[in-house]
RNA sequence: GAUUUCAUCGUACAGUGGUUAGUACAACAGACUCAGGAUCUGUGGGUCGUAGGUUCGAUUCCUACUGAAAUCACCA
């Protein structure tokens, strides 16, 4: 049945690997079962981005992993479902399609096929025929669906939980709006049920707009001018766009929107019950950034209209140090609240504020700017008077736009205030004063108690708080509030490479596309750039009457993990028994860089899924775990300055060099080949060497991150090429735990790779002679082994890869010390061994006389008994210094063991006939006696 | 500045309130070989970041400091 014609002497991993990975294709041993009768585990890859760059060696760390914990898994009998797809939707193959008139599709079709050809080399057991791609209309119709559902729902606050919009509508020509309690946009009007009847079809839609789940609206919007296109926050870093790092402006633009803000709260609560490392969740609790304070009222003075400055702040406590209010220069009353003669000076300001850009703004954060606008407002706690400025370091977006400036207690308006010479009066007793009485810095601590504050004098920090919220929300001017950090995300793309959204205009009114009509494919287009008058790309296709913006690529990532479940199924994105029955992602494996991106969206749409009563769980990923980034480990070789000599590492103090990058792939433990180098360039193929004593050139080395430009790339192809999947795969668990970073060294990777040929060994000689024999193992090799299985076992528990490889090593050590060829501890061994290295174990496995592959056997157990000793050698120490050791039975009670140590002759040396102070027994550990 | 994580042979990582702190690579020596490679055998190498504390006993627990990494950072 089998094939064992090649040679047996030898690991021979490419006849191996080659023979299974086509074994297991053709024999579909991966694929799921849909028996729901066994328990599930969920294991899952966040999904790659096909670039056309291919993989390198830091790809596959996490697929490692999770692949092994999944085989792990199945042998344990849980049905596992492990897939893999594609996030195939994005930029780098628009961008392409732009430069060579190439439709991203197809671009995108040939990258995907480089990776799968490289991660089939790599041996892993995802059931590729539940593979996903974002950019397949068949997948995408349900992106759009999803969509279509947020359109249709409203969130309540009542009930915290979305709600048809139908429901919205009943109440509105009920009763008006007044009462609804909904997360809705801070502009939306307040009317009566009558006034709702007689809104016109396009007023009702704007008031429903505010209220939708997705919604279109203006708003400030990061614009990046270079890509053509919004970003959300997350896709801005420092002002800058994270792909490509262009320039990112401000701008004012009609956004399609989804209203995840109000989902704020269950974000985060929902982080409490899941398995993510604390640093993870703390990233997500500062972007959702909870803040609970109160809002409070300003009255402006002299104001015709009564005018109301509303103003958000954690520290109502310190109301009676406000010297100032200010404003952010888009506050909608910024131009009202200019006097005559500040007019011009306010209208400058804004409008220098509004033509900054974000990382302008970001990089002079500590430049004070600001106008005063010749209008004061009054402390509705002291009555006092006090200016109001324009200032950009108040925020538009945050809060109400609003803050009252306390220079004694906050940092920010303390370095307004000392700017502009307002006045700054302290207001708890812990903050420090110069001689003379002023200021000396911001006390924004939430300790001490209250001074010069009038009816909170005395008061702690605490208690303030309490009590002047109390009292502005009795007086009427104020009220208790939280506030979120967290922004509505921008869901529209100026671009052609994502999902279209299923929208087509009426009189200007969005009305979504018949769900019959979905998917919406995307149109054929002549160039894949923006229309010379600006529009996006779309507004090239002809006939086209749907919105001409496309979703963004976080849009079709937000739920792939559900569509796994049931990626045929053509009635519904997901079929309801089945969603239930895989639930939840128990082990999520991914890199950190998508902490408030994607993980936050996906939470967001599983919240609104489960409202929707589309799925029964609420948090889409229970245990998470992000793997650490692969560095590079470049190398480096010295030019002496103005030659073409080079020098060896550890001469090159001697003399003046520079450092240049020398491809890795000529470097092996540091050593260059110095042939390949010469004609890696012809600028060095007459290149002189200083060598080293020892003859060899030595490389320096340099960890950075992994990229063309250092030439420190390596290609999991060529390491599987030279040393097979099996050794690729032990190593890079190898390298360091899974959630480190670390730089890739091939220095290493022999040590596995022996390993691999030690274990071979184990079952045939060098001259390829059958050692396995049927006989009974003794103790100690059954010793040996069970301990290994523990071991695995318990590391595999905690998601702990690295420690198992070293734990195989020294059981296979062991064994061979041992001569140990039982096939009673081999057949576990391999079984044990099979999740990490799955090619060498069904070859050995097989050769061992199994029929069934290995992947689909036991996990191994291991059983206590052969671990117990009935006997254990105690260390005995005296004040804690080792004097002799003594053997006693494990089941002797301490008290009898106390005796006889003390009868001990070398106890009673020591003890130089004084009586011990105490004695300690810790049970199979030590014993220590003190004098 | 805030939060989180971390610090153990030359390097990368294990580990532990308790005997002599392990594994791999690298280094060194030997066997095999014409030689190299591969293989095998052996050897050396660590005051467990620094300073205190708790304890019979601390590399392990606690505190401070120092250093490193990641994320956030005008969010009122």
């Amino acid at each position: 049945m089998f094939n064992f014609s090649f040679p047996m002497a030898e690991y021979n991993f490419a006849q191996i690997e080659q023979h299974w990975q086509h074994f297991w294709e053709t024999h579909q041993t991966y694929q799921v079962s849909q028996d729901f009768s066994k328990p599930k585990y969920y294991v899952l890859d966040m999904f790659p981005y096909p670039s056309g760059a291919g993989l390198h060696v830091g790809h596959p760390l996490g697929y490692i992993a999770s692949d092994i914990y999944a085989r792990y898994k199945r042998m344990q009998g849980f049905n596992v479902l492990h897939p893999m797809g594609f996030d195939s939707f994005g930029l780098p193959a628009e961008q392409y399609a732009i430069d060579t008139g190439q439709h991203p599709a197809i671009t995108t079709e040939k990258n995907i096929e480089t990776f799968k050809k490289q991660l089939s080399k790599i041996g892993f057991n995802y059931d590729w025929s539940r593979e996903v791609r974002t950019s397949d209309p068949n997948y995408y119709r349900w992106t759009q669906w999803i969509f279509q559902q947020l359109f249709q729902a409203w969130f309540n606050l009542k009930t915290q939980k979305a709600e048809p919009v139908a429901s919205l509508i009943a109440q509105f020509e009920q009763a008006g709006n007044a009462e609804v309690k909904a997360a809705c946009d801070d502009d939306t009007p307040i009317f009566s049920a009558q006034a709702w009847k007689n809104f016109s079809e396009a007023q009702q839609s704007e008031i429903l707009l505010k209220y939708r789940l997705t919604y279109l609206a203006d708003a400030y919007v990061n614009w990046c001018p270079a890509l053509g296109t919004v970003l959300a926050n997350d896709e801005v870093k420092d002002g800058l766009s994270e792909r490509g790092g262009h320039p990112v402006e401000r701008r004012k633009m009609r956004q399609w929107m989804m209203r995840i803000t109000a989902y704020a709260e269950r974000l985060l609560q929902g982080l409490d019950g899941l398995a993510w490392s604390d640093a993870l969740k703390e990233m997500q609790r500062n972007w959702i950034g909870k803040s609970t304070g109160c809002e409070v009222d300003f009255a402006v003075a002299d104001s015709p209209q009564s005018l109301k400055l509303r103003a958000f702040t954690t520290r109502i406590d310190t109301i009676y140090g406000v010297s100032f209010v200010v404003i952010a220069p888009e506050h909608p009353e910024a131009l009202a609240l200019a006097t005559p003669a500040q007019r011009a000076e306010v209208e400058k300001y804004v409008e220098w504020a509004k033509n900054r850009s974000e990382r302008e703004r970001q990089a002079e954060a500590k430049t004070v700017s600001g106008v005063f606008t010749g209008s004061y407002v009054i402390n509705p706690f002291s009555q006092a008077k006090v200016p109001v400025w324009i200032a950009d370091y108040v925020l538009a977006g945050y809060g109400t736009g609003v803050v009252m400036g306390v220079p004694a207690s906050d940092e920010r308006d303390f370095r307004f205030a000392t700017h502009f010479q307002l006045p700054i009066v302290p207001i708890i007793d812990q903050t420090k004063l110069e001689e003379n009485g002023k200021v000396m810095e911001a006390y924004s601590e939430k300790t001490g108690r209250m001074i010069n504050s009038a009816m909170l004098d005395g008061l702690s920090v605490k208690e303030a708080i309490e009590k002047a919220i109390q009292y502005a929300e009795n007086q009427g001017f104020g009220e208790r509030r939280v506030n979120y950090r967290l922004r509505d995300a921008v869901f529209s793309r100026q671009r052609y490479w994502g999902e279209p959204v299923p929208v087509h205009f009426e009189n200007g009114i969005p009305k979504l596309v018949e769900e019959s009509a979905l998917p919406l494919e995307l149109p054929a287009i002549d160039q894949y750039k923006p229309t010379p008058d600006g529009e996006p790309p779309l507004a090239r296709a002809k006939d086209w009457p749907y919105e001409t913006t496309t979703m963004p690529g976080w849009a079709g990532s937000s739920w792939y993990f559900l569509r796994f479940m049931d990626p045929q199924n053509a009635q519904a994105f997901v079929d309801k028994s089945t969603a239930t029955y895989w639930g939840q992602v128990d082990l999520y494996i991914g890199g950190t860089e998508h902490a408030v991106g994607h993980l936050l969206y996906s939470r967001f749409w599983t919240h609104f899924l489960y409202d929707w009563g589309c799925i029964e769980h609420k948090e889409p990923f229970q245990r998470l775990v992000n793997q650490g980034m692969i560095q590079g480990m470049s190398a480096l070789v010295y030019r002496v300055k103005d030659s073409n000599q080079f020098v060896t590492a550890q001469l090159k103090d001697q003399y003046e060099t520079q450092e240049l990058h020398a491809d890795v792939n000529m470097v092996e433990n540091n050593v260059l080949d110095i042939e390949k180098f010469k004609a890696w360039r012809t600028e060095f193929a007459d290149a002189e060497f200083v060598l080293a004593e020892d003859g060899k050139f030595h490389c320096g080395s340099l960890v950075e991150k992994m990229s063309k430009r250092w030439y420190n790339v390596v290609n999991p192809d060529d390491v599987v090429a030279k040393y097979g999947a099996d050794t690729l795969r032990l190593y890079e668990m190898f390298l360091g735990p899974l959630e480190l970073s670390k730089p890739w060294n091939t220095n290493g990777i022999d040590g596995t790779h022996k390993f691999l040929k030690k274990l071979w060994r184990l079952f045939y000689t060098d001259q390829g002679e059958w050692l396995v024999e049927d006989s009974q193992p003794n103790a100690e090799a059954l010793k040996v082994l069970h301990k290994t299985i523990k071991k695995i076992t318990d590391d595999l528990e905690r998601l702990s890869f690295n420690t198992p490889v070293s734990e195989f090593m020294i059981c296979v050590n062991r064994l061979q010390e041992l001569k140990c060829h039982q096939k009673e501890v081999l057949s576990p061994l391999l079984r044990l061994l099979a999740p990490f290295a799955p090619h060498i174990t069904e070859e050995l496995w097989h050769r061992l006389g199994n029929s069934n592959s290995i992947h689909h056997a036991e996990f191994p157990k291991a059983a206590e008994a052969y671990l117990q000793e009935n006997s254990f050698e105690y260390p005995v120490q005296i004040n804690g210094k080792l004097r002799t050791n003594l053997t006693f039975g494990v089941d002797v009670p301490t008290a009898t063991i106390e005796q006889e140590v003390l009868a001990n002759e070398i106890v009673q040396k020591w003890l130089e006939g004084k009586s011990p102070k105490k004695i300690i027994v810790v049970p199979k550990k030590i014993i220590n006696v003190v004098i």
